[in-house]
DNA sequence: CAAACGCTTTCCAACGTTGTAATCTTCAGC
DNA sequence: GCTGAAGATTACAACGTTGGAAAGCGTTTG
């Protein structure tokens, strides 16, 4: 079978504790020896045993992420943000992948793997406020998104609604005032989607103009082929529209191309602007103005909380909000004079 | 602390190997006794602790999948398809990014986390043939992609070779002739590059047509800017062309962003073909004719060998093969009337 | 009626590691 | 040369689980 510390003591001469002492940094260990153990492990090829050290100490160093979807590239982004900020302290990750369902994100919350990990960093769609009681686990976790807020644990999200205000307002200093928010769940208060319509009213509102209801489009899911479909059918009814404010960038690249096989030029009839800052953004044609949210920021304050609370007092410090900040990205899809109907 | 076998046996009026049987599905249970341990987890809340059962059985249910970068959308897609294959078997997956060097790819190959799970499958671009002999560890392992062929280990891929030529008859049925060869690495045999664009000569030569050197562009990374970078300079050069046939959907986009931003009409004046079927082909203006590589099968495939390797005897069957079937998939890209000079 | 059998449950040890506490060494200080 | 303290190492137990073998028990068989 494998190498252990017990063959490794052997080599050394010394016993498994030293070995174990070594491995772990302990102090007190006599120069020589150390030597001696290192060389013995770098000879024999000794690798510790995970779960005997798990099992032992509590510890495994892996934590779980829980998104919706990996093919949806916001949350491929985030995975590969959350791996990398993980990665640096030593920690590895487990993808588990929700499909945004309620009741699988539940289950996956509350089955065996988590006794397996450290910490969860948990990213839902299904979930709404109203479940805020049911996601106290034992496990250390940290909660991204906005489906749940002053939730029982940290929080990690982005500012949903200032970066909605200045993504409209970006359209409206363009000159642009008939504008679409693409993507809308009209039921929902809270949500990416409630907080982003309040950001795009918010901004209408400011600019002293009135908000109309048949101007918010509603996109249940947010991919491609949604905003795809519901632009076609915007474009069908007729509705005179300048501007596009879409609540993610998938949706925004789905309608761009219906405006696109409809003949509408872009920025020059239609302007539109993004959510997410997703890679594609920049290679589109024509590149996609966007919201940048924030993503690395959050997955290093959302791992670094966790490693916070993995590490120390239980239920000493009382559950954290964190917001990241964003930034607004200008790119063809928005390139038009600046007010030009002013000049 | 979180409530153990112990406690349910207790419960039960059982001992705790009582319970294990029973979790374990183990024959000889009385269907009474099996009620009541039922009972007594379900009232107790009792999960398993993974990381002994890790120890004790040498088994963790956890697989590791590494990849060179999960914000590559092939390699979003290959993980999220190997993800749902693990999971319909109780399997969870562990990520981790290589970036595609060489000396990190063997670095996590040989560390210690490899001793934490089943199996590994490994999906590598820095090692090369050469290397064959360096990937011969102790976990099970089914090696992805075409960097090394033959190794001593099992092994699933893509029809290459078939592909690419299936893909260049595409074009040549519709008519063109002057194709490149658009992410050729010169100095490759195997690997993607070196494969694909042995399918080209094949189908050029299978045709009657000579093989051009200069219509073999090299694109040493594959990614969108790299494409869009390449396109740049062939447009630059004066080169004559009328089809491309792109190795892969990233540098495909990329050239295919830069080609209609110098006034190129596709498929009218260039007629392009990727390679993989990332969503987003489906979605960009105009969507891309490309090669679906059979992913789904390839992640299923693989992970079945894997955990035949796992279960099965430690080295008894020889490494093997497969190669997963491909379809060409004809989208705007390539929409014009087939041979329409002939006509 | 004893022996044998099959089903069911239990006992014991072990997986490889680390925490605690005990032991052994070294060396300063007198 | 002795004492005491600090430094270095070790013995032992324990983490929660499962494999293997043994034991209990009810039933059948010669």
């Amino acid at each position: 079978m494998a190498i252990t510390m017990r063959d490794v003591a052997q080599a050394a001469d010394v016993s498994i504790k030293t070995v174990s002492n070594v491995i772990n940094d302990h102090p007190n260990i006599k120069a020589e020896t150390r030597e001696r153990v290192l060389l013995a492990i770098e000879k024999l090829g000794y690798q510790p045993n995970l779960s005997a050290r798990g099992l032992r100490s509590g510890r495994t160093d892996v934590i779980s992420l829980i998104i919706p979807d990996l093919k949806n590239a916001y949350f491929a982004e985030l995975a590969d943000a959350v791996m990398t900020a993980a990665a640096k302290r030593g920690k590895v990750v487990i993808i588990e992948q929700s499909g945004g369902s309620r009741a699988r994100e539940l289950e996956i919350l509350h089955g065996p793997r988590m006794r397996m990990v450290d910490g969860v960093l948990y990213s839902v769609l299904g979930l709404g406020q109203e479940d805020a009681g049911l996601i106290d686990i034992p496990t250390p976790m940290v909660l991204l998104g906005e489906r749940i807020f002053h939730g029982p644990t940290d929080h990690v999200t982005m500012q949903n609604i200032e970066a909605s205000q200045a993504a409209t307002e970006h359209l409206l200093q363009r000159g642009r005032t008939r504008l679409l928010a693409f993507g809308a769940h009209r039921n929902e208060v809270i949500g990416s989607a409630g907080l982003r319509l309040e950001g795009y009213r918010r901004a209408l509102q400011k600019a002293g103009l009135d908000y109309r209801d048949e101007l918010a489009i509603d996109v249940q899911s947010w991919h491609r082929s949604d905003g795809a479909q519901a632009m076609r059918q915007v474009l069908e009814s007729g509705l005179d529209f300048d501007g596009v404010v879409a609540f993610n960038d998938s949706i925004a690249l789905g309608a761009m191309r219906v405006m696109q096989d409809a003949g509408l030029k872009i920025p020059e009839d239609v302007a539109i602007i993004g959510f997410d800052d997703i890679d594609e953004t920049r290679y589109s044609l024509p590149t996609l103005s966007t919201i940048d949210p924030g993503r690395r920021e959050i997955a290093e304050t959302a791992v670094a909380m966790l490693l916070e609370r993995i590490d120390g007092a239980p239920e000493a410090t009382p559950a954290r909000e964190f917001e990241a900040g964003f930034k607004v990205i200008s790119r063809e899809s928005t390139a038009i004079r600046p007010a030009e109907d002013s000049a």
